[in-house]
Order: C-alpha cells, then sequence, then structure tokens
DNA sequence: CAACAGTTTAGAGTTATTCTAATCTACATT
DNA sequence: AATGTAGATTAGAATAACTCTAAACTGTTG
C-alpha cells in the first residue's frame, strides 16, 4: 500500500532545507513527495485543486510562493521558457539562446547543439517542434 | 545601403503564400523581412510598438493574426512551450514530452535524448538550464 | 461595380502569475 | 510559558500576454 509520507519525514526534509514547517508547507510538500522517489509533473493550478480538493486552507498565492522556494532549495525543478512567444524569421530547424536578463533571443549556430535520440511519436501522432532552449543569466 | 524590400517584393511573397496583400499585411511583412536574408527575431508586442512608432494603422489583435498567419504559411518559425509552468519533483536533468492535445508532461527516459555541443557562456553569465521540449500532436 | 469572402478592429474576456499590504504564526528569547 | 519579531500567509487587485467577439471594412471575382 502507498502509504503517504509521515509527517515527521516531511517536516525534517523542510528543516533540512531551511523551510519553516507550517501548516501549508507541510500539506504542499505531502501531496507533492507522498513517498520517497515518486515523481510527478505538477502545474502550481493543479497542486492548488488538489489541495483544496484536500480541504486544506491553502491559497493560491501560497501555492506559488511556496513552488518557487522548493525549486530554489533544489526539491523541484521548473519547466518552461518565458512566457512570451517569439516568432523568428528564421524558419530552418535550429536552436536558441535566452538571455534571462534582457530577454533577448538569439539563434544558436546550426551544427554546434546535436541531438540525438528524439522519441518516435506514437501512431497518429506527430511530432510537431522540437525547442531547445539554452538560458543564460548573469552570474549573482 | 540596406534598402527596404519593395512593395511588389512583398506583394509578391504574401500572394505566393495565399495571403491577401492587405495594407497592414504588407506593412508588417516589410517590419518582419526588410530585405532577403535577415534574420530576425520578434514578439507580438515589439512588433506591434514598431508599426505603431512606424505610424502603421494596425492594431495589436491583427499583429497576432498576421504572425500567426505567417507562421502558418512557414514564413516564420514560433519559439515557445505552453504557457504553463511545470514543476517536477524529478530534479535530475532530463528532458520532456509535452502532449499539446492533453497538456501532459512527460520525462524522456534520461539518456535516450542527447545534447551536445552546448555553448559555454560568455564569462560572467551562466547557464542557468538547458530545455529540451519534444511537442507532440495527434495528425490532423 | 456589386457582392461576398476574407480581413481588421476595439474592446471585453481569459489565463497564468505576481504584487500589496494587512494579518498571522513559528520559534528563539526571555 | 509568554513575548517579540522575522518570516509566512492571504484576499484581492494588478499585470502580461494573449484570444475572442461581433461589427465594420476591403480585396477580388464575376
Amino acid at each position: 500500500m502507498a502509504k503517504k509520507q509521515s509527517s515527521e519525514v516531511t517536516r525534517d526534509l523542510l528543516r533540512a532545507h531551511d523551510l519553516r514547517p507550517t501548516r501549508q508547507r507541510m500539506a504542499l510538500a505531502k501531496l507533492l513527495f507522498p513517498k520517497p522517489g515518486h515523481k510527478q509533473h505538477v502545474t502550481a493550478d493543479a497542486l492548488f485543486a488538489q489541495a483544496t480538493k484536500a480541504k486544506t486552507g491553502v491559497s493560491l498565492a501560497t501555492v506559488y510562493n511556496t513552488l518557487h522556494q522548493f525549486t530554489e532549495a533544489g526539491l523541484l525543478r521548473e519547466v518552461s521558457v518565458s512566457s512570451a512567444t517569439y516568432f523568428d524569421t528564421n524558419t530552418s530547424p535550429h536552436h536558441h539562446v535566452l538571455d534571462e536578463d534582457t530577454g533577448m533571443l538569439t539563434d544558436l549556430k546550426p551544427g554546434r547543439l546535436a541531438l540525438t535520440g528524439i522519441p518516435r511519436p506514437p501512431r497518429g501522432s506527430q511530432v510537431t517542434s522540437v525547442d531547445v532552449i539554452v538560458r543564460m543569466r548573469k552570474k549573482a
């Protein structure tokens, strides 16, 4: 049986990452890490919905705060790009570098970055695009 | 001197892609393709600002419509991911497949997809992340 | 040049996320 | 154990990037 991670374990996890074990963080951590090794992808909205269903008193703002705190602590990894969409007049396949400080997007010289092993799509589906975005930022 | 692409050339470009050469599309095409081979990245907002500065009467909605039409026509390539951010409890480096029909994000088996030739960041900068997102969708 | 399909538009609506500033709480210290 | 306070939470407003709607306009075809 998939037993829920104990409060004690969760508390220790938070403490180990310098996060005060508040009621809200405990609840969210239990949803995110029900047991060691359990992997999942979650959006802020989905997590908020789960927390709400579980009658945890947690606001959406707290879900966002917590997800970012957990990410900073290394408990989560964020997957996304700048929310803006760029349109590139270069229509040949190539990849991009995004300067997070300025928002500037530049092409990666084609051929420099190689990508192999793109999975075959299931029958009836097609790969619409493969985007590689290397994000760079000034050192703190 | 970098001469602006003539109206004639622009008109032909649009016609060749089954797009009526309206005043608005002509203006935007000239901004996007000032001369053959000129490559650039542009956001809807930035293009709208350019068009506005050039005193072209073009609405923001038209800029969006036009960018998408040009993309469908193959004149542009869109660079972005789903606007939502996902948080992944798997913090080890790996890449993702996004099912565009359902919004479901799944991990790519590590090792399957290999990435080589990631550029060295300029001094003082660091690579914050390298995201590879393979997008799939059901065939039309 | 009439007619209509295709296009444009202002402004409202949506979605995902961040901000604000007031309230609350964990916990180190008394 | 009570207290002080830095840290945390919250409701709701604000923002950003689009998308939608439905009315007005325009290229093109006959």
